[in-house]
DNA sequence: TAAAAGAATGTAAGCGGTTTCATATTACTT
DNA sequence: AAGTAATATGAAACCGCTTACATTCTTTTA
């Protein structure tokens, strides 16, 4: 059986309350009995049950994080910097994954209050705006602690984000492909989240301000499994076979990216020469991909360092802002002629 | 603030260990009070403190998930299966992500144990066989909870773990290379771990057996960051310029499979004519790489399910296997001949 | 119909810490 | 040297929940 803090004061002589005030270094405690208890400690290799220590303190240290899918190429990175920033900072991470199923969102979000966390970081946008029953739980937890969405925004005086401006990042990235001479755009987007339809908006803009015709205009949503590139590349063939005319792809992630390229070279399309694409995120598979992918970095580095940063100065008490932006960067490399 | 059991206990007229009793369906209890409490939590939207009830139970219903980076490809998705697994069955799971600096690794133990978690499972070898060091904090963990091993085995009686024989598998691809009629391979690993060790030894083997002189064996460490697959291609390049020949490429994992591919396409050479490739892990790179990956399927999916499988019943007291062995399978696609 | 058994509920003692408050030391003052 | 302030420590309450045990109220059973 694991030793209490009772056994150890029992060990060194003092009461619970001195070897309390050891382990957390408050209260004034004299050289040698700090030295006594801590050489205790250490030789029983003592650990403080921190359930129990959740109980009396307010905090339990603990940060809930939650996701979709946490196996997805970009809320790996995500989960995995967050994760990090939070450990360095004395926080463990409770990773939740809800899958695509929103009924069982409830029962999670219960299941990750329960535990007391202190916050809980919505890792990937797929939680707003994607239905009002998501937004419901989410005010609901937002009222008892700090809400952090990462890449996504929502009004409530206890929700906090960091987010990348896709809309532009997007507007940009089309933008680049339409000025280097290719009108007719095939886009490719897999999610309605929050950052999904920015993105989309951000492509629309950029058709628009360059009055691409509709008959130049093709967006599809892929609703197929995001894990195989082979799956994609199908979707597009199919696509390019029921009238769809394009010069260029550009996908909302990379794999849909790869998707085009995958595509392409079936096609015996030279790339960049004949067809252009453009991924986001700025993934591994970007550099996988022949030729390398031109892709959209979306500094999520700093976006999860700025929601960490932001959520312990909360809970430290601070006034912060409710909303931080970056902006992504287009990252150029060989399947872009620009 | 939020409530507590004494609240809805008074709000229902009822004591809290008849609340108690309903929620946690034990006991006797009226099906009058039964229904009287439960509208009350339902209307009050009461949510149990896991901490205080952890501390009243033996158990806290979370495991701790121990790797050394989840944003890794096969982590992360070892790291999802996992946590949906547990989920399924009413546990949560802890992310520790200890990077790769070994000093640290003990205090995250300290950390995770201090949670008083169920049982650790440590995703990814990197703490296996590694250091005599590592070691003895498993030994001590195991002390105390049952540690369940994904892809590595350990000799303790408290220590459970689930795997893929490694060894036959990439035995089994060197053979078949060598087969196809390429005695000079190049093999890349980039982890001394215990699923990388035992994957050397199988390629090793298949050398032996096939009488490969030294002269013909190119086996090399990668010790650069595993997310740039260009960084990687150049590695091989470099390995190429001093005077190893080999026209076949084996990775210990897909990435470096991929950087073998890329090396391939710069140096003009066709695939897989003139040079053949197999990675492993058959992740989502193998179709993103042109041509597609051939690599060796692992099952992940089936070795954590059977590790949460065995932990649950170890958790429920059973006798269970410590060591349960799965095969892998070579999935062949584009980048062989066989 | 009284005694025994069973069901429903309450009381209170933990679980392993933290912390307030009281007390006992020790260290300064003047 | 006596009085005061500061420091060191312990006793005990408390955090929110579970549960063994006691108690009360119903049923059975003979």
């Amino acid at each position: 059986m694991a030793m209490t803090i009772y056994d150890i004061s029992q060990k060194a002589g003092v009461s619970t309350a001195t070897v309390s005030r050891v382990i957390n270094g408050s209260g004034n405690v004299s050289p040698v009995t700090r030295q006594k208890v801590t050489a205790i400690i250490e030789e029983y290799g003592y650990i403080p049950n921190a359930y129990a220590r959740g109980m009396g303190l307010r905090s339990s240290k603990t940060v809930g994080l939650l996701c979709a899918d946490s196996s997805d190429l970009y809320t790996a990175r995500a989960v995995y910097l967050l994760q990090q920033e939070l450990q360095a900072n004395g926080y463990e991470s409770l990773l939740c994954c809800t899958g695509f199923n929103q009924d069982v969102r409830q029962d999670y979000l219960h299941l990750i209050l329960s535990k007391k966390v202190d916050s809980i970081i919505l890792a990937g946008s797929h939680f707003i705006a994607t239905s009002e029953l998501d937004n419901a739980y989410i005010r609901e937890a937002a009222d008892q602690i700090p809400i952090m969405l990462l890449n996504a925004s929502y009004d409530h005086p206890h929700v906090y984000s960091a987010l990348c401006d896709d809309y532009a990042a997007m507007h940009e990235a089309a933008s680049s492909m339409i000025r280097s001479g290719i009108p007719d755009i095939l886009y490719l987007y897999n999610s309605k989240s929050y950052s999904g339809l920015r993105k989309l908006n951000g492509f629309q803009k950029a058709l628009d301000e360059n009055n691409i015709p509709p008959s130049m205009r093709h967006i599809l949503y892929y609703d197929g499994t995001p894990d195989s590139i082979e799956s994609i590349s199908d979707f597009v063939t199919r696509a390019a076979e029921n009238g769809h005319t394009f010069h260029g792809i550009i996908g909302s992630d990379d794999a849909l990216a790869a998707g085009g390229i995958k595509y392409a070279q079936q096609k015996g399309l030279r790339i960049p020469e004949e067809i252009s694409v453009i991924g986001y995120n700025n993934s591994i598979l970007t550099t996988c991909c022949t030729p390398a992918l031109t892709s959209v970095d979306n500094c999520l580095e700093v976006l999860t360092h700025q929601l960490v940063h932001t959520l312990l100065h909360v809970l430290a008490g601070e006034e912060m802002p409710q909303k931080v932006v970056f902006s992504g960067k287009l990252i150029r490399r060989d399947t872009t002629l620009f």
